[in-house]
RNA sequence: GGGCGAGUGGUGGAACGGGAUACACGAUGGACUUAAAAUCCAUUGGCCGCAAGGCCGUAAGGGUUCGAAUCCCUUCUCGCCCACCA
């Protein structure tokens, strides 16, 4: 028979909302803590990853709560985005009601998880009173000058004529006509992101309670390289190329010069073949989107007639198109040097271009152009280069960059990977930007005043046909702000990634009606202390926050640099080793797991089986273990009617309970504040363990147990919180244990009189002997050779070395 | 191709450079039961041995060390992220 979970748990859910335990205030005496968990999409129902996210944040946030902490614990929705059209689309409903729904019913879900938020707090990011401030932080960056409007390409469908998001062309067709998408050139809006590059990257160093592998994504995103811009002249005509290298050390060994496909230039230089050309440019622009996922393309190219001169030593070398030189990258050109770089290599040995060495190792036999089999990309000693000749590679990079500089030839430059945030959509479930097109004042902002621009209730949803809101006649005409005639709306709204970049400062003062949150609310609960998420935000979602807070601290609202103090990145939850998804059918949902056995036994499941950053792999065997368990410690309070046989428990044994105990309480404590819950969870396992070894009934008489079991009790309260406030009622210590201080052990208990040393023997355990603590070495040198066990090793044989490791172990080297 | 991380019993996983496999799952045996379930107890890395005990074992190989799952090098496998990045 179970414990009665089912009503435990409704009980306590119960109590906790109607006694509003888990609101929470500024207040001036205690220590903030501000937990955070990323809020959901609202897809319809939680799934394990959820689950597993929110559990472990709720372990912290009591864990926290116990220890005295004021404790902000906010949960929201991140409810603007396609799914909810594209729902819409299908059911014929309207985006708004579908994602409601969602709600609540992924709000009912997290409630019966018993997560301890404060609900008073909750947001909806599709809720005007929230995309209000979307609205008004959108017109600082435009005040600010850091956001414009410039032609980007998007993925567009000729039939539906609409855009369409990367994820919904599948192999290169619409996912819902099938038809053969096309790049399109459509004005978008963009967030000047670069403006702030440097900091972002300088800052990084700053979290230092980051995952190490977040922070290196990040730097890899921003993408810093430092290298020489270099001017080529074009051969009997005016043009000049620049082209941006990391490695000036080869630019003696360019034997050609590749543009990308789409370069300006081309078309001005063609030479007489100008239709394969022209032929070539189209295909490679037709096919860069969709070759690009696919490994090992061969590297084509074409030459485009012309000629360029390599600066430094007036060589003059071919100008080709390559489909491996991207516009976006650098200067959209590249100097060529198959000898030293592998694409080069390939393309050069493909279209038998000259290939010429500048680079020697120093540790192998001489290398000859003829005999490369592939680049050298490796360091060593320059050749072929000049007055360089000689100097090591790194140090000619150098002293070639300042000649170029000098002679005006090149200019050492930055390049960064990081380009500007385009956040249009032609979309209608999203935040209008607040943007009025007037015929004579040109772009004019919305007036703070006129804010929010509420999305219209009625548009279109036929996910065919443009914007849906370029539909909206009432919403689409308005009037120009400034000169008050007829003027049209902007009818793109944002991306929800701009809705997700500051939700953690609203929560701080989530009603504060002024300005997007309070500065004195912000100025007490910011920065949140720990931030718990899954590892595919680690480079959008988190680099575009700490961007929102640089530019609102510029703006005067914030006073602190970065966000997120420190970040968890909790693993992903497989089952069968795969991870759980509809499509691979193997998904397990949480409702069932709760119906049979209660949250209290998910979450302990959840936390037992893996550490909170691994991957965790589902185990329906597993699920019962952790039931089993709480079966198990439920009877400690009902230990009376158990039919266990009494013993009379000795001192000792007494004594040796309440040092476990202590050990257990210290250890717990540590591990929880390191996320290690699952040996967390093993320790408290090993004291229910230990007091069902001793067998007692007594435990009302014996002080020593009380304490034990009533130590458990709170050690298990913040993983499995509806059955411990149970307990904690049961046996009688008062009505929330919320309310009860994380106990503190006592450091004198914990300390151990007599130690058990290890005696090794050449690195092998021979035995071990019971020794008080603080035996010095002589006195332990005598006893281990007097042990029968050793003497049998180290008769008759010189002993070479004593190791001694105090409190620890002796090795006896022979 | 680049970056990061991981490889430990039948399984999930423990182990500040110092007792490998804590805790749990599963399995086997036993107690209780007419029986089953539940519960409780015991055993559970491999090999040799009646036993005491011994030998071998942390993906493979090498190195540093009195001592390596842990540190270093090489190789292999898996996972994640990025990727014609000049």
């Amino acid at each position: 028979m179970s414990y009665p979970f089912k009503e435990i748990e409704k009980k306590w859910q119960r109590y906790w909302q109607e006694e509003r335990i888990f609101r929470v205030k500024p207040h001036p005496k205690k220590k903030k803590f501000y937990l955070l968990e990323m809020f959901p999409y609202p897809s319809g129902k939680l799934h394990m990853g959820h689950i597993r996210n929110y559990t472990i944040g709720d372990v912290y946030a009591r864990f926290k709560m116990m220890q005295g902490y004021n404790v902000l614990h906010p949960m929201g929705f991140d409810a603007f985005g396609q799914p909810a059209e594209n729902a819409a689309i299908k059911n014929r409903t309207h985006p708004a009601i579908w994602t409601y729904k969602c709600i609540d019913w992924m709000k009912k879900e997290l409630k019966e998880m018993g997560f301890s938020y404060d609900w008073e707090r909750e947001v909806s990011t599709c809720d005007s009173e929230y995309y209000k401030w979307n609205q008004w932080i959108f017109l600082r960056f435009f005040e600010k000058g850091l956001v414009y409007k410039k032609p980007a390409q998007v993925n567009w469908c000729p039939d539906c004529s609409t855009t369409l998001a990367d994820e919904e062309v599948i192999e290169g067709k619409c996912w819902r006509c099938s038809k053969e998408i096309i790049q399109k050139d459509l004005e978008q809006w963009f967030l000047k992101i670069t403006a702030y590059q440097d900091e972002l990257l300088e800052d990084l160093e700053k979290l230092s309670n980051w995952p190490e592998r977040v922070l290196t994504m990040q730097k890899n995103w921003l993408g810093k390289s430092e290298g020489v811009e270099i001017y080529f002249r074009l051969k009997n005509r005016e043009e000049i190329i620049p082209v941006f290298t990391t490695r000036a050390d080869t630019i003696f060994g360019a034997t050609y010069i590749s543009l990308a496909p789409e370069h300006p230039l081309v078309k001005e230089i063609i030479g007489d073949n100008q239709k394969d050309v022209l032929d070539f440019i189209e295909r490679a622009k037709k096919k860069s989107k969709i070759i690009r996922t696919s490994e090992d393309i061969e590297k084509e190219g074409i030459f485009t007639g012309s000629y360029a001169i390599n600066p430094v030593n007036e060589e003059i070398i071919p100008i080709w198109v390559a489909d491996y030189v991207l516009l976006e990258y650098g200067t959209g050109a590249i100097m060529a040097v198959p000898s030293h770089d592998q694409r080069d290599f390939l393309f050069a040995k493909e279209h038998n271009l000259p290939i010429k060495i500048v680079i020697q190792d120093p540790e192998k036999p001489y290398l000859r152009s003829e005999d490369l089999i592939e680049a050298y990309e490796g360091d060593g000693i320059q050749i072929n280069s000049g007055q360089f000749d000689g100097l090591p590679n790194q140090e000619a990079k150098i002293k070639i960059a300042e000649w170029m500089e000098e002679k005006g030839i090149g200019k050492r430059k930055e390049f960064w990977r990081l380009r500007d945030w385009l956040i249009s959509r032609q979309r209608y479930w999203g935040t209008p930007i607040p943007i009025i097109y007037c015929k004579s004042c040109g772009t004019v902002p919305v007036l703070d005043g006129d804010l929010p621009v509420i999305l219209p209730q009625k548009a279109p949803f036929t996910g065919k046909g443009g914007s849906p809101l370029s539909k909206v006649k009432e919403f689409l005409e308005t009037k120009c702000p400034k000169c008050n005639l007829k003027a049209l709306r902007e009818t793109d709204t944002m991306a929800t990634f701009f809705d997700s970049s500051w939700y953690f400062l609203r929560f701080c003062s989530p009603k504060f009606n002024k300005t997007p949150f309070s500065k004195k609310e912000t100025k007490y609960w910011m920065p949140v202390d720990q931030y718990i998420g899954g590892i595919e935000h680690a480079i959008l979602h988190l680099l575009y926050s700490r961007f929102f807070i640089k530019f609102l601290r510029d703006t005067g609202l914030l006073e602190f640099d970065e966000p997120f103090e420190k970040l968890l990145t909790q693993g992903m939850v497989l089952k069968d080793g795969q991870v759980m998804s509809k499509s691979k059918g193997n998904v397990i949902d949480p409702d069932t797991i709760i119906n049979k056995y209660g949250c209290d036994t998910l979450r302990l499941f959840i936390l037992f089986a893996a550490p909170p950053q691994d991957q965790l792999e589902w185990s329906d065997r597993g699920i019962g273990g952790a039931s089993r368990f709480l079966n198990r410690i439920w009877k400690l309070t009902k230990i009376k009617s158990l039919k266990l046989k009494i013993k009379n428990l000795e001192e000792k044994d007494l004594l040796n309970l309440k040092k476990k105990t202590h050990q257990a309480i210290k250890r717990v404590t540590e591990d929880i504040e390191n996320f290690k819950f699952n040996t967390a969870i093993s320790k408290i396992m090993e004291l229910v363990n230990q007091i069902y070894s001793l067998q007692s009934v007594a435990y009302s008489k014996n002080r020593e147990v009380r304490e034990a079991i009533k130590t458990i009790v709170l050690l298990l309260s913040p993983f499995t919180p509806h059955i411990c406030e149970e307990m904690w009622q049961e046996l009688g210590y008062g009505k929330s244990i919320l309310k009860t201080k994380w106990p503190s052990y006592d450091e004198a208990l914990i300390k151990e009189e007599m130690i058990t040393y290890v005696i090794q023997v050449n690195g092998k355990v021979r035995s071990k002997i019971e020794v008080p603590l603080d035996i010095t070495e002589e006195e332990l040198k005598e006893k281990v050779l007097s042990d029968e066990k050793i003497k049998k090793w180290t008769e008759e044989r010189e002993i070479k070395r004593f190791i001694f490791v105090p409190n620890r172990l002796v090795n006896i080297v022979l």
